[in-house]
DNA sequence: TAATCATATTAGCTATTACTAATATGTGTG
DNA sequence: CACACATATTAGTAATAGCTAATATGATTA
């Protein structure tokens, strides 16, 4: 494993971090500004635990930050670069909507 | 399910597209010129099976796109704004790189 | 300091994804 | 037309990811 290899994991990481669904709503409901946990389960109508866990895979990717103030925990997006990629993502899809039979059974 | 959520939807397949080393890899094997089936495989050192799976799911996923030519098949990026993306991750990266890390175990 | 609130962690289970090997299809060539 | 080459498809299996429910941790407040 080359420094190569390790550049293209840690990218398949980052990656990684938008590909669900969970995740996007969480990145989209703190993308203008930080939220607690418990705001954004509110917000998307989610599972504590569920989203707990998902806060804690884009922490690991490097997609958000937490920051601690008293018993709340507030998460925000890392940097502009991240704002920048999720916009993109609209970008990109907009372009691709009309043609996309999508991906149904993803490899196969 | 409302247009919010096919919106959702679509971009989450758009972007699970990304999230996979293999295509990644067949993304920048692409991302200059186009190329056929078999010069990929050959370039990215893949099995032939997988590949083709790989590039059926970005095909689906409205990333690349395939032309037939003879017996081959050369593929290539839909357009610039994948171009973009692909770059995009990169710079995101580099500005993570170094405390990331990172997802080892996603969600868990 | 006991109770409460916010968040994190763990365990178990299910669903999804990726891989390999085998086979099929489709196109050009001797 | 038989064979070889390029690619696609299928089936089966292994690996990964995601979910829920239960429990733990850590901070605030009555």
């Amino acid at each position: 494993m080359n420094i190569n290899n390790l550049d293209i994991d840690m990218k398949v990481k980052l990656i990684h971090g938008f590909s669900n669904k969970t995740r996007i709503k969480i990145l989209e409901s703190i993308k203008d500004q930080e939220k607690t946990v418990s705001q954004i389960v509110e917000e998307i109508n989610g599972n504590q635990s569920n989203i707990s866990q998902h806060l804690a895979c884009l922490k690991g990717c490097g997609i958000i930050v937490g920051r601690n103030e008293g018993k709340y925990c507030y998460y925000s997006l890392r940097n502009q670069h991240i704002r920048n990629l999720l916009t993109m993502f609209d970008v990109a899809l907009e372009d691709v909507q009309n043609d996309v039979a999508c991906c149904e059974h993803h490899i196969d």
